[in-house]
This record gives C-alpha cells, structure tokens and sequence, in this order.
DNA sequence: TGTATAACGAAAAATCATTTCGAAAGGACT
DNA sequence: AGTCCTTTCGAAATGATTTTTCGTTATACA
C-alpha cells in the first residue's frame, strides 16, 4: 500500500458512493488501475464492507448510555454466556474488555432514559451481573467511522505528496 | 415509513453495495418503487451516507483508549476551544459530552501504547485540561454501525412480517 | 542494455442505476 | 356502490457506471 491507496481511503471513508471514475481522476489515475486498488483492498481486508450510516433521531435512538462493568471474579462459563447474551443485544452497539477499574464497557443506544432502563431489565433478566454502573451521554460532538490514516504503513516509494 | 422502509434500511445498515433490484427481491418489490424509497429516505436524512469501514488493524488502529475528562468549573471560552481542539484530532473518533461524574468521554484510536502517550501530550500541549483519566481497551468484543430499528417510527399500516 | 514484473490507460462489454410511462391499489367523499 | 383523487407500484427504455480486455509504459534487476 502507497500513498494513493490511502488516498483513496481517505475518500472512501468518507463518502463510497462516488463512481471510481471520478475518484481516479481526485487520486490522479485513470479508472481501470484505481478500480483495480480498490479491488485489492477489498479482498486483503483492509475495506472491510461498505455500510449506510443513519440518523440516529431519525430512527429513534438517539441517547447514548456507557455501561461500566466490574464482575470480580467469576469462572470462565460465566463470561463466555456473559459475552454471548451481551453481543446479540442491537442496542449494543459497542462492547469492549477494559483493563484496569472496569471490566466491560458497553455504548448502548435508545430512545430514551425509559427505553434504556427496560433494556437494563431484559439485560439482568438474562445473565446476573455484579456491578454495574451506567453514564448518560447529554450530546454527541463527534462521531465518526473514519480511522486516521496516518499511522497506516506504506512500502514507501512511488508517487504523491498527501 | 413502513416495515418495508425498515426491511430496507435492515440491509443497507449491513451492506451498501448491494443492487437495487437484489434488494428489491429480498424485501419483495419491484426495483423501481424500491428506489423511490432508498431516494426518499436519503432526501429525509434516514440514510445519512454511505461510508467504507476499514480494518483497524490493517491500517494500524488497532488500540482503543477510552478518556474520561473532569472539568469542574471552566468558562464558555475553555468549553468552547476544548470542543474544537478535541474534535480536529483524527484519533479521536467519538466525544460526548456526559452526565454525571465525568464531564466528557472520548474514544481515541491509536497503534499503541505510545502512541497514545504521544497524542496525549499533542493533546494537553493545545489546551489545558485538569482532571484526565484513560482507560484501554484490551479486546473490541463487538463494534457496528447498525442501530437498531425496533424503535423506529412506523406509519403502520401496510404488508410485511418482519 | 536487455528482460521480467508490475502498474498503467483507452476502449469495449456487461451490469446497474435512473427515468418514463401506464396501471393498479387504497381512501375519501357523494 | 361509485367516482375521483392520491399514492404506490412495475415493465421497459435510457443513461451511467462498473468490469473486462488488451496493448502500452514504467520500474527493478541482472
């Protein structure tokens, strides 16, 4: 990967509706070997699938609520089905093991504080749960799904200067 | 928006690059009202984009650091360059502002540990910031973009199981 | 300097998105 | 029930884009 693979990234990431003609002609090659870059990233991995992102309002989720868990000690059959009941939830949207003080750490979505808490009840209702701790998000500043591109290793050579 | 709209969006939140007839049969249309409708949904900003997501550890992003920040008493002019300067970092990718005992929560994506040390003094070299805690992640269990559209809106009436 | 390998680009072919045109379905009102 | 009106649908034509094909150009290396 070079310098006009990330560039093409970098759009990408954006915004993947634009036709690989015109994305050449923004990255400075003619369609055939920027389609084919493309091409080669999809199958190595690096573009892992191509989404549409909503509007969280529009489809009624839009408070946002960070779990922290803390489980202390507890066999491995535990958080196994702990993993599993967690993962099948759609209103978790990510899920993380932490180190340090927390445990687990779940970004949950909802309509509302109502929503979430009849949520919380089908969540115990599946699996018992130590300790538990939820933080309400009053605002979104930023969200996005593009990652920084700029850590990303190239075989360096070739062409370009951004 | 009906339970068509939503088998839809259902799709389209997994994978964009389907065609529009494909889709049509999966939701039992013909390709032409099937899309009216994805048209429709994107002049209503339903469908906000259409993104590439890529592989964090293809493009070296693999760790995920959470930022709880305290802020006690500040001005507006602080809160106000604190939100600017945070979000222009590309490592950043979600910031909220939060209730309770956190001020704020950022997701900051990074290759390693040092390189969050790195960005963490990038950070506090652009503005002051009292109380910070970080926390890593040791294991994305479960991330996605797919909200979920059990709460949606529905103009009920019309076809449809699902 | 020759050769191999990899990347390029123009143009053709195939696929897909979008428009156009009627037809059908559902509601409201008489 | 019947007519009008509105909305949604679907087949086919059009236009744009993706994907393939083929020949050319650049780069590395002996």
């Amino acid at each position: 990967m070079d310098r006009l693979d990330r560039k093409i990234l970098r759009i990408l990431q954006e915004d993947s509706t634009l036709a690989v003609a015109d994305l050449a002609k923004k990255v400075g090659l003619s369609t055939t070997p920027c389609w084919r870059r493309i091409q080669k990233m999809e199958e190595d991995g690096v573009i892992r699938r191509r989404v549409a992102l909503l509007d969280p309002v529009k489809v009624n989720t839009k408070v946002t609520v960070f779990v922290s868990i803390r489980t202390a000690s507890h066999s491995i059959e535990w958080l196994k089905r702990f993993s599993e009941v967690v993962v099948d939830f759609p209103e978790v949207v990510e899920f993380y093991r932490m180190s340090g003080d927390v445990d687990y750490l779940l970004r949950v979505v909802v309509p509302d504080i109502g929503s979430y808490d009849a949520f919380y009840k089908r969540l115990i209702a599946k699996i018992e749960i130590r300790d538990v701790s939820s933080a309400f998000a009053m605002e979104q500043i930023k969200y996005t799904t593009e990652l920084p591109l700029d850590y990303m290793v190239l075989d360096n050579q070739k062409s370009g200067e951004d």
